[in-house]
DNA sequence: ATTTTAATTTAAGCATGCTTAAAAATAAAA
DNA sequence: TTTTATTTTTAAGCATGCTTAAATTAAAAT
């Protein structure tokens, strides 16, 4: 029996390494949402099956087996995440809940094809590097949070997160999107919210929004 | 959890009633290639769930709303099937499996979608009808397997079986496609085997491969 | 009608991945 | 350093879907 968890775990374990390699299993559960007990299992069976090293209570780190499968499933991921926005015309708040589940359940051959027919994609619609078949990852360019902006900077969106759908849709309303500029007009240091310009339009935005919304630095 | 199996055992189901509507536990087991407990077993939750009427030893069939959810999945699979063949460009005797695993993953919101891209597409590329959103199925033409055919007689080719790829393989390899004409030019009555030609060119079938070729009766 | 055969169901057990509650280890605060 | 708080792990248990072996029911053959 496939089973898919193991995959979501190693997703997880690889988009969310510290500077050392390294990952606690609190940020794993908290990241799919299980109970740390489940997360402890779980390491278990993917040390046994060579995917990480794991040291109770010491640490948690992929082996180059499990770290070549997880890039595979962000390769998988982020190629659906493009083929479903650019190919089938699904709206970008869409895309990554339907690549979540489609990413595993389709084989290298569909994945390989599809990036094929779109030209090789580097960056998928949110702006995430796409890993090539052999594993490279195109560099990411200089970028920082928009509420690291001060007043009166202005810069292009280069990359959104996109773990939270209705945060997809809500920055869509408001016109943010790949690419377009955005001024910040005022900062207000007791909220950390801003207000920003964005084609030509002044809306307030809180630190939370501005944190997960990033900016190209020239 | 999401169910990946149930949803196996429904599609296997609707494909497989019998003139009543009925279906014998045997028959599942073996297409699912699974052991007739294992049938017993989900047949008590699908009763449970009121997706099909299940008494012991007696009956098996399809409640209303096993039909429509049984219905939609096939929906999906031969969307799916066209999607990838015409779209993709995947070939005829690799849909199947391919479409097998992203059936169960994927939105209504994304099958309605290929479906437009497709044009509202009535027959997969093995020739079975899809069903259509409100569930409504396409007549299939009258046809006959190939071995029903006598000597001399010649017709085109309208659906093929498509559960086995070693057969869609082998029958690509000697030209059989749909809407292809066949002529039977000999029959054996010892093996039931047969010569037909395609293309000009002379094969010898055997009666297993002529019972899942159809051929459109006109 | 009775026996034999075949199909079906029940029973017991296994693996997976989850949960909550309790125990153990580590990190932070006093 | 000792106490307190937090994190992590262990333990026990549940649901799902599968298996094999045994028991039951139905169908076929005599």
């Amino acid at each position: 029996m496939k089973n898919i968890s193991k995959e979501d775990y190693l997703s997880v374990i690889f988009k969310n390494l510290d500077e050392e390699g390294g990952i606690k299993p609190n940020i794993i559960a908290s990241k799919l949402v299980v109970s740390n007990a489940a997360v402890t299992d779980m390491l278990k069976k993917l040390a046994k099956d060579g995917l990480v090293d794991y040291k109770p209570y010491k640490g948690i780190q992929l082996t180059a087996e499990g770290e070549s499968y997880a890039r595979n499933m962000v390769r998988r991921h982020r190629i659906w995440e493009v083929f479903l926005n650019e190919v089938v015309g699904m709206a970008w708040d869409k895309v990554h809940d339907e690549a979540n589940r489609l990413e595993h359940s389709s084989s290298d051959d569909l994945i390989n094809r599809m990036e094929e027919m779109l030209d090789y994609p580097e960056y998928d619609p949110h702006g995430d590097p796409i890993p090539s078949k052999s594993g490279r990852m195109p560099k990411l360019k200089k970028h920082r949070p928009l509420s690291d902006l001060n007043e009166g900077e202005s810069g292009r969106v280069i990359r959104v997160n996109d773990f939270d759908q209705k945060f997809l849709v809500y920055i869509s309303g408001i016109g943010v999107k790949l690419d377009e500029k955005i001024t910040v007009k005022e900062k207000r240091s007791f909220d950390k919210s801003m207000e920003v310009i964005i084609k030509g339009k002044p809306w307030n935005i809180s630190s939370k929004i501005a944190k997960n919304v990033f900016i190209e630095v020239k």
